[in-house]
DNA sequence: ATAACATTTCGGTTGTGAGCGAAGGGTTAA
DNA sequence: TTAACCCTTCGCTCACAACCGAAATGTTAT
């Protein structure tokens, strides 16, 4: 029986260093060598080669741009199972996590959260929304342009709304398109703000919570 | 923002002989220390040490009977997310999976391969099953009996029947309570063999092949 | 051109994990 | 009781990962 490689992946996560890196990276964004190096409180140098590592394990994808080093997520899917194996880590301290990475915040370019699993459901609830085989199916509704999300003409090969476990919630939210539809619509209408510049949780303004209230008929007292 | 403790677990996974162990164990079944040792293609010693770090990280639970230690799986959930992190080693390199294991194989305790997902699905198209938030509802029928499946009088705190996503598939099959009654009786049926002790493919019998074609209108071609 | 900056490469130190042989503790079978 | 067996602990070697300082490479700004 093969190994499968999941050492390597084992490998990867194995360091705290490299561990800290990933955390900072889950919400998407694209961050600088010297900008994880700080984060992880290394020098550069060190930070270059905890980041080969993160990319010979596919865990991460690099873009050269001038004189910085961009880093980011490869794929959603590594996204995803990031979040699953948090899961297991938080399980036994489910008090830990901070609460306002449990309300809202973003996991590589959607919404997590409990604002995330309240929107899921309150589509679902709906009949917007149907669950099947780890994919959304989407039906058509004027609420999707108020949303920001535009459903595509014809089925496509990628799945246009992916389920994303919640770690937070063990719940499903929507990953894939529509998931990043929504996030850069909510961040763009202002209805969620990213308060600082390097943290993954989000912040629900007052206008958010009424846009979520008047389209979804979510109160503001779920999340 | 704290580390999560993702580099415990990932230092768990980090070692080829772990992971190896770990793969071997997938099935759910409990293993010696010996049995483990020989798997991995080293000294008991060795063994003992790396089985200490699994522990350690919450991997797998041990059970001391007699001159022999067992090892397996602490959890279904933890089964679930090695099953999720094949995925993405998995990935770039689809057709390296055995076809023997993307037929039928057993996960912690219950079916996974195309068997399971064809079985999953079936139920779905007769609506005797609804995805839902990560887990199964069940609706009753005369058919769950046929399978081996006594569903709860009352709903309880743990969801009978769980989501897993099947590695090979990329798709949903059955785990939890439910998943290991099916496994169970298809055993005892004799609808399934586990041809060889130390694997985790199963072999379908041509009782089961009938027997899935009459119950849930599978025909053998499908997997 | 020169300076300032980000990143990477190189060299060297340090710490720790993986591995095994030998030995100890404990259980089962003869 | 003795022998066989499984597991674990101890002691040791060896290899490699992590880290940083120094320096090289390449880019942007002055």
């Amino acid at each position: 029986m093969e190994t499968d490689r999941l050492d390597i992946l084992g490998d990867a996560l194995a360091h705290p260093s490299r561990a800290r890196m990933l955390t900072a990276l889950m919400d998407g964004r694209a961050f600088t060598n010297k900008e994880l190096a700080t984060y992880a409180a290394i020098t550069p140098q060190t930070a270059t080669a905890h980041l080969d590592r993160l990319e010979y394990a596919g865990l991460i994808t690099r873009l050269k741009s001038g004189r910085h080093a961009y880093h980011r997520i490869a794929s959603e899917d590594v996204a995803s199972a990031l979040e699953m194996l948090s899961t297991l880590t938080a399980n036994p301290l489910p008090a830990s996590t901070p609460p306002e990475l449990r309300r809202a915040r973003s996991c590589y370019n959607h919404l997590a959260g409990r604002l995330a699993i309240e929107i899921t459901t309150a589509l679902t609830r709906k009949k917007l929304l149907l669950e099947e085989n780890g994919n959304f199916a989407a039906q058509p509704s004027a609420i999707w342009g108020k949303l920001g999300v535009t459903l595509p003409e014809r089925p496509r090969k990628q799945p246009f709304a992916k389920c994303c476990l919640d770690w937070s919630e063990r719940k499903h939210h929507i990953a894939g398109p529509m998931g990043t539809a929504l996030l850069e619509n909510a961040l763009a209408e202002r209805w969620v703000m990213r308060p600082k510049r390097d943290a993954r949780f989000l912040e629900i303004t007052p206008l958010g919570r009424s846009a979520f209230a008047e389209l979804l008929d979510i109160s503001a007292d779920r999340y």
